[in-house]
DNA sequence: AGGTGCATGGCAATCGATTGCCAACCCATA
DNA sequence: TATGGGTTGGCAATCGATTGCCATGCACCT
């Protein structure tokens, strides 16, 4: 066989062996030049660096990974496509977990569950073949496939938005129980005695959770479940803008009308917002209403949307480093980190009107 | 050494041998059997198939890479952090590169532009270092550090959004001059005859394009480029809002008002409507206003934005297609491709109000 | 029965970087 | 000058899957 020299190369790129040709030594101490420079004489290192430099030389990152046994890219698991209503809570977090991840060296990898069972399987490759070295979860479900599951592929996980410390994935979520809480009780504080709520999909995490801050400040206040009324035709987190208008069809045809509606994102708020106005009912001069997540846009739709803020961008780093951290093998991620939401007034809410 | 049966494994899952072993063949068998059905004894293949469900083996991706030359990753390099405004474009093309990456059996790397120089370099390194396969920019720029570019990596690149053909990369765009063209011709037909541009960032494709199409229409209809005063203070489009409401306010300290606002953006046209209707100005009785991008809460801000919208989806779908082609060796994507995007009439534009 | 051809399976080299182990070497000290 | 301590560099095995090449074996044909 013809011994390859730099100039023959063809697909691939100069090689560690062509870099130690050129600089007059040999690979192993190029290598050692190149990942760990107290082991050399600093000339010798110059040198080869500055051959590398020369030749373009980048390392072969599968003949890397192959002997070191692991890669550097991490995976984020989308529960489907990104969202694509106002609110920009899947984009943010991702932005907070990129900025980190790159920050300490890592690639991030995007794999979708919202496929068809084929690419779930892939999903499961991608860990148990050694591609990725972590998974950062923003869906409900960990990935599974015939047996095996994510969790059993060895790499570390965390969950991010959803609280999945009940199957054991360490999770970085806020306070919406809480945060609900509150501003439900704001609303009771300044008058508001009947509630409608806007559920987002049934069961999920955050509608679960959303709806149980609400109950327990009307708990809390002795007006009891019954001073809420609830609508749920909510499927998909994707669906807002027409569960609001829906939600809002729904709250005219009432004889009494709520004051205060409390809605489970603000996709749904918008929606729904717009929807009444339409129809003659002023906000919040009539009825208050209030949405979650934080979306920039509600700022300019009406009057300013109120509204809970998560933490998304912040929520998104926590969840980075607590992987980053268990991949270092440190003490792994407190089971559940809490970050808080900040509410935003705005000026969808008011005290309730005076009875006529 | 010890010789590794199954049970000793650690990190690692089975091995290929491992499979082997249990059917009782070799691992060349083994190889074939799972990437060349057709090459293997359909008994063998079963059994062999039977052996590796057994011990759950999924192959090495490194060892695979590395044998073959070769990932299954493609990275797409954006700008910065995915877009927090109203207008969801650069999720809505991830989602259809991302569809039709997955459908192709590849996975979707994400690289971001907007870090310090040293991420920069690790993005090269992705594509130099063989992480990568090909390449989707979302960006103006082509990612560089010292004298490389990563167009000298040999990888397929694809554009979308931004037309990069001047710097030799296939792009896939919508018809923006057009599109806005035919918006201003409409407006016009309906007795507006000042105009009103509140620009995105100087200098920017979509900037220059959008602007383009309105002096085009402006000139077939006689009126020349003083029929129009331009906003221009902003700098990015992550900053659309704040762009909107200044814009706005300019607009609204000026003594004689255009009847006709032509907003680069959806972000900026959502801030300005909101804001010049506090103002007291009606929508869209005295002013017209357009925005886009074709925002979906566009359809939910006071009298419903009009705006264009770009086919984000399909545009992602056609990208991820046409850089599958360039890996597979196939026919190169044409240099530029132009998918149409689609006038969104809702309610904020009206014929011109006449004097008073 | 002998020969031909095709299908199947196995050996071993290969991809490129990493690293344990040891040899070579330098300088200083006795 | 000989010896010792400490540093630097090189050889070769290794990671795990892939594949060219060859050996084997079976069936079928004359």
């Amino acid at each position: 066989m013809k011994k390859r020299t730099a100039a023959t190369h063809e697909g691939t790129g100069p090689l560690m062996s062509d870099v130690a040709r050129l600089a007059g030594v040999a690979v192993s101490t190029v290598s050692r030049a190149l990942a760990n420079p107290g082991r050399v004489n600093e000339e010798t290192r110059q040198r080869i660096a500055a051959a590398a430099e020369q030749l373009g030389y980048t390392p072969n990152a599968a003949a890397r990974n192959l002997r070191i046994g692991r890669s550097d890219i991490v995976m984020v698991v989308l529960p489907g496509p990104l969202f694509y209503g106002a609110s920009q809570t899947v984009s943010e977090v991702l932005d907070g977990v990129d900025t980190e991840l790159t920050k300490a060296g890592f690639h991030l990898l995007i794999a979708n569950l919202d496929r068809d069972e084929d690419t779930e399987r892939h999903i499961l490759d991608l860990a148990f073949g050694g591609t990725v070295r972590g998974a950062i979860i923003l869906a409900s479900e960990l990935p599974h496939h015939g047996n095996r599951t994510l969790s059993d592929a060895g790499i570390p996980i965390v969950s991010v938005l959803l609280d999945l410390t009940g199957k054991g994935v360490p999770s970085v979520v806020t306070n919406e129980r809480e945060a609900m809480r509150a501003a439900a009780q704001r609303l009771i504080a300044t008058g508001h005695r009947h509630f409608y709520f806007v559920a987002g999909p049934i069961g999920n995490f955050h509608d679960v959770e959303r709806y149980g801050g609400l109950i327990e400040a009307l708990d809390v206040a002795g007006l009891g479940e019954g001073a809420v009324r609830r609508f749920g035709q909510f499927y998909d987190f994707r669906e807002g803008f027409a569960c609001g208008s829906a939600a809002a069809a729904a709250f005219l045809a009432l004889d009494e009308r709520p004051t205060a509606v409390l809605c489970c994102s603000d996709d749904i708020a918008i929606a729904f917002m717009h929807t009444i106005r339409r129809a003659g009912i002023a906000v919040p001069e009539a009825v208050s209403v209030m949405g979650f997540d934080g979306a920039a846009v509600g700022e300019f739709c009406g009057p300013g949307l109120a509204t809970i803020r998560q933490p998304t961008v912040d929520m998104g780093a926590a969840a980075a480093q607590g992987l980053l951290k268990a991949i270092a093998g440190e003490a792994a991620l407190a089971e559940r980190t809490v970050l808080p939401s900040e509410w935003l007034e705005r000026g969808s809410t008011a005290p309730a009107p005076t009875p006529s």
